[in-house]
DNA sequence: CGAGTTTTTGAGCAGATTCAAATCAAGTGG
DNA sequence: CCACTTGATTTGAATCTGCTCAAAAACTCG
C-alpha cells in the first residue's frame, strides 16, 4: 500500500520491523502507526534469565520481543513453578495484568532478547481515539486467550505422548507463522520447562521425545529437533494412536 | 453513593440488576449507564440444554446471565466435548471470539436462565467514547483470562484430588461473590461435565467426591454438595495430601 | 410407581510418576 | 589439549494413580 514506509522512517521502529504484520501495528494507518510509535520503548536487550516484570509487580506495560523467546510462569505458594506459556517474537507479554491490575505470572527470558515496550495506559489512550488500534489491541488480546485455550486442550489432553505431539505441533506452527522454518528447530526452552508446560514429569517428556524419533516422526539431539514427518506428528497431536503401522511391523 | 438509582429506574434494567457491581456496568457514572442501558437486550429465559451460540458462529454479541448458568463446552473433531467453563450469573460469555471473530466455542445452558445480550460492536462503540466503560470492559476480560488460568492450574494438577477440590474450592467462592451461600449448593453440571471439565474420567471425580466424604471435608448427596470443612479443602486444593490425620487414625 | 438417567462402586490393567543411575554436552582450569 | 566439574538429558525398574469395563444403587420426573 505504502511501499516507502521503510525509507521514511529508517529508524528501528515499528514501520520497519519484520514483525509488523503480527503485532499491534497490523492494520492500521502510517499517521496512525507514528502515534504508536511514539509511546514504544525499546530497552537494552535483556538476557537470559532476566524478568520483565514479576509476580504481583503493578500493570505498567505489555512487550513484544522482536526477537527471543520467553516464558510466563506461575510460582505457587509451594515454590513450584508452573510454565505458562511461551511467547515467540511477536506474541504479547504481559496481558496477565489486565484482570487485578496486577501481574499474576513472572516473565522470563529463555535467551537473549530484544523488546518493546508499550506503556499501558498510554496505549490504552491512543487506542480509544484510534479505531484501527483498538480493534488490533482487541484481537490481540483475543489471539492471546485463543493461546491459552489451545494449552488447555493440551493439558486436558490424557496421553503424554499427545501432548508432547501437540506441543511440537503447535510450536511448528507458530514457528512458521513468524516466518522461521518450523521443521528444523532450536528450542530455546529445557525439558523442565516443557514437562512444567504440559503437565508431565521431565522423565516423560524426555521418553516421549525419544518414542518420537524411534517412531520416525522426529529427530532429536538435545535441543535440536527436526521434524520429519509431520502429517503423522499432527494425526498424533490429535489423539490417533501410532500403532505398529510406522515401524513396518504389519500387526 | 447514587442511593435512589433503584427509584429512578424501576424498570429491570442494569440499575437494578441485582449483579451490577460484578457486571459490565460497575464503576461507570449514572449517565453512561444510560448509555449502556440502551443497547442492552433482554431475551425470554433460555431452556436448559439451548445454546446461546455455537462453534463457528460470527461473534454477535456477549451474554451475562442474571441468573442461571451456563457452560461453555469445545467439541474437538472427534465428537467429543471439552469442558471449557461454567459461567455463574453475572460472569461474561462470549468473549471467546474476540480473536477470531469467530466463536471457538458454544455456550449451553446447563438450566432455564436469563439473559442480558450486548451487541459487540455496539458495546464497543460506547467503550470508546466512555472511558470507564473501556477500563471496565478490559477489567472483565483479565477476569476471564484469570478464570481460564485457574482452570489451566486445575489440570495441570497430577492429582485427581486436588483437581476435585480446587474445583469445588474455586465454586465456593465464586458463589460467594455473587452473594449466595458457598457451603450448600446444588450443582447444576453432570459429573460428566466435571470431569470434562476437569480432564478426568466420570468416574474418578464421583471417587473423589466419596473420597472427600469420608474425609469429611464435604457431604455429598447427588448433586447437592455441602462443604464442611473450608479449611481442610483449601489445603487439599493446593496439594497437601490429607494423611489419616483426618479420619482420627492416629497412624 | 417405573423407565430412564445419573451416580456410585468394584476389579483389573495400563500408563505415568518416582527414585536412581548412566550418559551426554559444555565449559574451566591446568 | 585433556582431565574434571557441572548441568541437562536419557534410560531403567518399581510403584501407584486413574482409566476402562461392568454392574449395582440412587435419583428424577412423567
Amino acid at each position: 500500500m505504502t511501499p516507502t514506509i521503510d525509507l521514511i522512517t529508517l529508524r528501528k521502529g515499528c514501520a520497519s520491523c519484520s514483525l509488523q504484520q503480527l503485532c499491534l501495528p497490523a492494520g492500521i494507518t502510517l499517521a496512525e502507526l507514528q502515534e504508536l510509535e511514539d509511546i514504544v520503548k525499546r530497552k537494552r536487550p535483556v538476557e537470559a534469565g532476566e524478568r520483565l516484570f514479576r509476580q504481583g509487580d503493578p500493570m505498567g506495560s505489555v512487550y513484544v520481543a522482536r526477537d527471543g523467546t520467553f516464558k510466563t510462569v506461575l510460582v505457587n505458594e509451594d515454590g513450584e513453578e508452573q510454565v505458562i506459556g511461551f511467547h515467540l517474537p511477536g506474541e504479547l507479554i504481559g496481558l496477565d495484568a489486565l484482570g487485578t491490575g496486577t501481574h499474576r505470572v513472572e516473565a522470563v527470558a529463555l535467551t537473549r532478547a530484544n523488546v518493546c515496550e508499550v506503556p499501558f495506559d498510554e496505549l490504552a489512550a491512543v487506542a480509544s481515539h484510534v479505531q484501527g488500534l483498538q480493534r488490533q489491541l482487541m484481537r490481540v488480546i483475543g489471539q492471546s486467550v485463543g493461546r491459552d485455550q489451545d494449552h488447555r486442550e493440551m493439558l486436558v489432553r490424557r496421553q503424554a505422548n499427545e501432548r508432547i505431539a501437540l506441543f511440537l505441533h503447535g510450536l511448528r506452527e507458530r514457528l512458521r507463522t513468524i516466518g522461521e522454518p518450523g521443521d528444523q528447530m532450536r528450542l530455546s526452552m529445557s525439558r523442565e520447562d516443557i514437562a512444567r508446560f504440559l503437565g508431565l514429569a521431565l522423565e516423560t517428556v524426555s521418553r516421549g521425545f525419544t518414542r518420537l524419533q524411534d517412531d520416525g516422526v522426529i529427530s532429536v539431539r538435545g535441543r535440536k529437533v527436526e521434524i520429519l514427518d509431520v502429517a503423522e506428528l499432527d494425526r498424533l497431536a490429535h489423539g490417533h494412536d501410532a500403532p505398529g503401522e510406522r515401524s513396518r511391523a504389519r500387526a
